[in-house]
DNA sequence: CGCCGAGTTGAACTGAATCAAGAAACGTGG
DNA sequence: CCACGTTTCTTGATTCAGTTCAACTCGGCG
C-alpha cells in the first residue's frame, strides 16, 4: 500500500488515528487482466484506488461501447450516483493489465469522516482535484478538434498511450476510432 | 439571505458556531445586468453563492466568446485552478441579470474549513455535487447529438432558456448558434 | 421612424462518422 | 515454433451532421 500511502500524504497529511483506522477498512486485492472490476457501478458502493496497474470505465449496451475514463496507479474513482441512467447504457469497469486495488465500502468511509475531520478533508481534496479533471476535460471536448484532442491526451496521460487499444482510447475522446488512426499519422 | 440558509441546509445542516462563523466572513452585494461580476477567474480568490440573479461563466478571446456555465440561484461558483489556461482564452463572470450574490474569500473558507468540521463536510458535498454535474455534461457531450443535447438542456435547465440569449446556450452546449435554432425549431 | 441586436432561414462547405477492405499484431493450440 | 483465427490498426471512398457565410425577419428602443 505504499503508493497509497504517498498519495495521501501528497494531498494531505492524515493524523496517525485517522491513518490507522482507514487502513483497517481498506481491502487490497490483485486481479488478473480483463477482469471485470465492478460490472455496474450504479450498484456499486465501494470507492477504489489503484496501487499498480490500469482499469477503463465505460458505458456499453448492445450496439456499443464508450470509455468513460481511464485509471492507473494512483487513481481513484468510484460510483457517480445519476438521476436518472443514460439510455440504456450500463456503466462497467475493466482491467486493462494485471492489478492491484485498494477499496473502502462508501458507507463506512462516511462514518470515518464523520469521526476523523482530516481525512473528510481528504475527502474533499481529492473531489476538488476530480472537478479540476473533469473540467479540463469538457474544455477539450469543446474547444479542441479532433486531432487536439489527441495532442492533449498524449500529452496529459503519455503512458496510456501504450497500455490501453485505441478504440478505448478513440471513444474516451469522443471520436471515432478510424478518425484517431488518422490523426495520429498526421504528427510527423 | 434567506436562499443560502435553506441551501446549505438541504445539503447539510451546519451547527450553529459553523453557521455564525460563515455568515461573519460572507459579503453580499447586489450587482446591476452586464455588470463584469469577475473579470480574470483565474486571478479570482473568491467563492460564490447567488442568493438571486443569474450569471455567466464564459472563455473569451479576441475571436470567440464560449459559455462555460450558467449559474442561477442557489448555483456556486468559483475560480478552478488550471496547470495552464487553455490557449490565449481569458474566464470570466459576468451577469445576465441584475443579481444579489453571496461571497467568500476562499482563504478565510480554508481557515472556516480547519474550524468546523461539519463545514468541510458541507464542502465536500457541494463538490461531490459539482462532480455529479460536470459528469452530467461530458456524457451529454460524448453521447448526444445537438438536438438531444438541446432536449437535455431544456430539461435540466428549463428556466435558463427563457433568461438568456440563445448564442450563449449554443457555445454552452458546444454548438453553433445556428444549429441550436435549428434543433429548437425540430421540437414541435 | 430607422437603427440595432437577436433569431431564423437558405446554400455551400468541411471535419468527422460510417462503411468496407486490407495489413499487422496477438494468442492459442497443435 | 509455426499455422490459424481473432482482434487491432490503417487506409480509401462515401455520407452526413454541423459550421460558416450571408441574407432576411422581427421586436425593442432612442
Amino acid at each position: 500500500m505504499q503508493n497509497f500511502y504517498n498519495f495521501i500524504n501528497s494531498i494531505c497529511p492524515l493524523s496517525e488515528a485517522a491513518q490507522i483506522a482507514l487502513s483497517h477498512k481498506m481491502v487490497q486485492k490483485t486481479y488478473p487482466k480483463n477482469h471485470i472490476l465492478v460490472p455496474d457501478l450504479s450498484k456499486c458502493d465501494r470507492l477504489y484506488f489503484i496501487e499498480k496497474g490500469l482499469v477503463r470505465i465505460y458505458y456499453h449496451n448492445q450496439e456499443r461501447e464508450i470509455t468513460d475514463f481511464f485509471a492507473a496507479e494512483n487513481g481513484v474513482f468510484g460510483p457517480i450516483f445519476r438521476s436518472k441512467p443514460i439510455k440504456d447504457f450500463i456503466h462497467s469497469v475493466e482491467l486493462l493489465e494485471p492489478s492491484t486495488i485498494l477499496s473502502i465500502n462508501i458507507f463506512e468511509l462516511e462514518n470515518l469522516y464523520q469521526a476523523h475531520h482530516d481525512l473528510e478533508r481528504l475527502g474533499r481534496l481529492i473531489a476538488l482535484h476530480t472537478i479540476f479533471m473533469l473540467q479540463q476535460r469538457i474544455d477539450s471536448l469543446q474547444f479542441a478538434s479532433a486531432k487536439e484532442r489527441y495532442d492533449d491526451f498524449l500529452e496529459n496521460f503519455p503512458t496510456i498511450l501504450q497500455r490501453a487499444p485505441l478504440g478505448h482510447i478513440a471513444s474516451y475522446l469522443g471520436m471515432n476510432q478510424v478518425t484517431l488512426s488518422r490523426a495520429r499519422k498526421q504528427k510527423h
